[in-house]
DNA sequence: GACCTTTGTGCAACTAGTTGCACAACCGGC
DNA sequence: GCCGGTTGTGCAACTAGTTGCACAAAGGTC
């Protein structure tokens, strides 16, 4: 249930069409709360019925044209809401961690080369990340908001941080591993 | 795509009924893959239609009655296909820090409370964690087996440090911000 | 032996997310 | 002046996961 709080958040920082939706959060957003335009169009439309949120320019034109939304005081109420209500963590689910499970199991032939690859993906995303921080938030006087927006960017290069350690040090101990002969 | 050859890796380590995967689901392996006893019970039978798994004494009782799963060699098999196939990671969906994000724009109000309930779940969780590392992994000789559920387990035990730190550093953050009033 | 709790299995309905596709408008080239 | 790419919006069908409930059997208890 936080598709549409995401979409409040990002409208909130600035009006947009669904497209631009869609490319910020394959940015920013996306980074720990991702959705296809599909969901976003969908998800679009209910919000305006339910009042959180309208179009920009009165006029309403036909599809295919370009259509711009903001949020209404009601979406920026049901936003706090949902932000101050405590809330349970969700279970975290990975699929790498479940094959190395499988893989103890059933032996570890093939996820090797798949390891490397998460552990050169993770890299580039952390690269990214350092590389937004850089440009985005230097040294010194930072405002309320920057110093939020900071910490949320600071957890995503802290987790990348740890996926290329630990898969380092998964591949160290392949290594290791009786039978285990590629270099 | 992920909850069959869970369970299909919790069986092959110990044949059990829909119950016993529900309770080691609540355990181990439920750490990085949770599950409820509805969807185990789908998928149980899913899994024996389609013939990788088979009830263990060869009479099939009625309702309510305990039924206990051993794993085929076809199902052996499709562990270790789907093991050793590359898989993209799967995008990362967390709450709290849409949370967070919200914040910078609606305000703060309200989040730090549950700011402190995460911080205090995610300490419990990582005593958890390492109390079953001085339990099941003690140093020294570990078989390769071992090794690789050591490995699962350390990736648990390092994002909850993680998540403890993260959340103590943004409460640090929130004393020093401006309109901070409570202790 | 009627009642209650625990153990165990399971269906049905719903919600969230994914995949595949369709289609309109605009803009450039030739 | 039509043809192909890009921008933009959207529906439909499917898959995965959650929630709520039902029901059978076994064991204790008074």
């Amino acid at each position: 249930m936080s598709l549409p709080h995401a979409i409040l958040t990002a409208l909130l920082e600035k009006p947009s069409s669904g497209l631009e939706l869609t490319r910020r959060f394959d940015k920013s957003i996306g980074y720990f709360w991702s959705a296809t335009h599909q969901q976003i169009y969908r998800e679009l439309g209910k919000l305006e019925t339910e009042g959180f949120i309208r179009t920009l320019p009165p006029a309403q034109p036909a599809r295919g044209q370009k259509k711009s939304y903001e949020v209404l005081p009601a979406g920026r109420a049901e936003l706090a809401r949902w932000t101050a209500a405590s809330q349970d963590p969700r279970p975290h689910r990975d699929t790498l961690l479940l094959r190395m499970r499988a893989a103890a199991v059933v032996g570890t032939e093939g996820i090797e080369a798949d390891l490397r690859r998460h552990l050169d993906l993770h890299r580039r995303q952390l690269a990214e990340y350092e590389e937004i921080e850089k440009r985005d938030f230097p040294p010194g006087r930072e405002s309320s908001q920057d110093r939020l927006r900071h910490l949320v960017l600071r957890a995503g290069i802290d987790l990348e941080t740890f996926w290329t350690q630990w898969l380092t040090r998964a591949l160290e101990e392949f290594a290791e591993l009786p039978g285990h002969e590629r270099a």
